[in-house]
RNA sequence: GGCCCCAUGGUCUAGAGGCCUAGGACACCACUCUUUCAAGGUGGGAACACGGGUUCGAAUCCCGUUGGGGCCA
């Protein structure tokens, strides 16, 4: 058996998006499972849409999630080169070769000429197919093309039979001939499209599995003529199923909120994203769902993808980077945190790993952490209704007398934490008849400032120490005598 | 519009003719724990798009319809 060559190639065009990424992780979970090669190979070739620092963005996310390439532009092989737009003689000289076979032909048509035959095609209901210069020879082309006249390379797709191939995840795709146009090979700046561009790269690197979004579905017969017309043995195709943005709507054609590097700033696990997108389209079959990456290459088996479209789910991604935060032991925990901590945090004073123990159950991504604590540096202005709780059975009477009997108590209060002010304050409701709630909620809210805070009274007084407590609980005192 | 493809709860999915009273997960709801919110625990509502076949028997096979996606225009 032939080895097992896979290949991720996106172009480096912005950011990476997920869809994008997966198809990657996939490709790399084949060749590792059969402990073949993982190519990163850049197809730049649509020079346009390049963008700068995409390629970097590439290198750092691939990275970040681990997926080690064994051969690629920054690592070298014995296939390169690499990418694509240094490739060009190679191309060239394969699209000779191709119209010498008749694969394909040179293309002389001005723009206009190719729009006028376009539109008749249209209106008569069929596929483009040049039929000026489709019958020109080869040499008549070629001694035009030396002259100086500028052309396209053109795939000579048949006017008849049918095209069909095997793929791993769809099974047999079949379509007339006469269905296919004859689309541009090579433009004419001498960049190859991706049409061509893919085949021959393909072969040459000896790609054994073809992994690529379902987009390329219906064009793959296209591609399979190609390598026939070469005599080239054709490669395992594996379509994957396209993963769409939103839930009820299309799919996103904008780039930014769907790119790794977005949710990577935003908080979120580059595994745990990876893990997630993992499960976007494949099944391992059994209830797991938290994989290492080694785990992933054990389980991943073509069988396990599916072919309808998936739903891109926010909320169950949060959920499961909130997991792998949970997960962490509180040391990574808190050095994740850390740089999520507004300077005024920092500088407060408080015990930063304790902050950091309130909030390890509490955070689901990152990034909400500033909000979640914004209240530790300052006190922020609040509502006084805040104190009304129904549940608590709480209102501002009952918080009043909580807060004084709570400043009494914790005046001198040793030691002052969290145990001794929850049981100072335990003892405060048990003498005043009071619930637990009718005592902490106010305190808590008094030292907070909020509704929601990470922690309740006793860990808030703690972490604020008692000065600061005891102001906070001076300024709650006031707030509901005016 | 033509062609290709897809179709299990709101979402990701298990299911490869009898094991299905259709399983898991997110989300949602309730209860519980409880010093708020989380986390944890317990329970609940929620799906085989529709219509024909094939078969003793279909979520599973075939056909059509509808819906969705993709490619080309």
């Amino acid at each position: 058996m032939a080895a097992v060559r896979t290949r991720y190639a996106p172009s480096p065009t912005g950011k990476m998006h997920l869809g994008n990424l997966r198809t990657g992780l996939y490709a790399y979970l084949t060749a590792r499972k059969a402990h073949g090669q993982f190519i990163l190979r850049i197809e730049d070739t649509d020079q346009d849409r390049r963008s700068e620092g995409a390629l970097q963005a590439i290198y750092d996310t691939l990275s970040r999630v681990g997926l080690q390439h064994d051969e690629g532009p920054d690592v070298g092989g014995p296939y390169g080169p690499y990418v694509q737009s240094e490739r060009l003689e190679i191309y060239r000289r394969y699209a000779d070769e191709l119209i010498a076979l008749g694969g394909a032909y040179r293309c002389f048509c001005t723009p206009e000429a190719v729009e006028e035959q376009r539109a008749r095609a249209r209106r008569e209901h069929r596929p483009f197919k040049d039929e000026r210069c489709r019958e020109l020879a080869p040499e008549e082309g070629a001694r035009r093309a030396a002259a100086g006249e500028g052309f396209v390379v053109r795939q000579a797709t048949p006017r008849t039979g049918t095209t069909s191939y095997d793929d791993v995840v769809f099974g047999r795709i079949a379509i007339d001939n006469a269905e296919l146009d004859d689309s541009v090979l090579v433009k004419s700046d001498g960049f190859p499209t991706y049409n061509f561009a893919n085949v021959v790269d393909d072969h040459l690197m000896e790609i054994s599995h073809v992994m690529r979004g379902a987009e390329y579905l219906s064009s793959t017969p296209k591609y399979i003529l190609i390598y026939q017309a070469f005599g080239w043995d054709i490669p395992v195709h594996v379509h994957l199923p396209v993963i769409n943005k939103t839930a009820t709507e299309k799919l996103s054609k904008r780039h930014g909120d769907a790119s790794f590097e977005d949710y990577d700033a935003k908080g979120y696990l580059p595994h745990a994203i990876l893990n997630y997108i993992a499960l976007l389209g494949w099944s391992p079959g059994t209830d797991q769902e938290f994989f290492t990456l080694p785990e992933l290459v054990e389980s991943f088996s073509f069988e396990g993808l599916s072919k309808s479209p998936a739903i891109f789910d926010l909320q169950k991604m949060r959920w499961m980077n909130g997991e792998y935060l949970r997960r962490l032991p509180l040391e990574e925990f808190h050095a994740l945190a850390l740089p999520w901590y507004p300077e005024e945090v920092r500088r407060a004073g408080v015990d930063l790993l304790a902050l950091s123990r309130l909030l390890h159950s509490r955070t689901e991504v990152l990034s909400e952490i500033p909000s979640a604590i914004d209240f530790v540096a300052d006190l922020p202005d609040y509502d006084p209704a805040l104190y009304e709780h129904k549940k608590m059975k709480t209102d501002a009477a009952v918080a009043s007398e909580s807060l004084r009997g709570a400043r009494r108590a914790l005046q001198a209060l040793e030691p002052f934490t969290q145990d001794g002010v929850h049981g100072a304050l335990e003892a405060l409701a048990q003498e005043t008849g009071r619930k637990n709630g009718q005592v902490m909620y106010p305190v808590r809210v008094a030292l907070s400032g909020k509704e929601f805070t990470p922690g309740g009274a006793s860990e808030l007084s703690e972490l604020l120490g008692r000065e600061e407590a005891l102001r906070r609980i001076d300024v709650g005192i006031e707030k509901l005598a005016r």
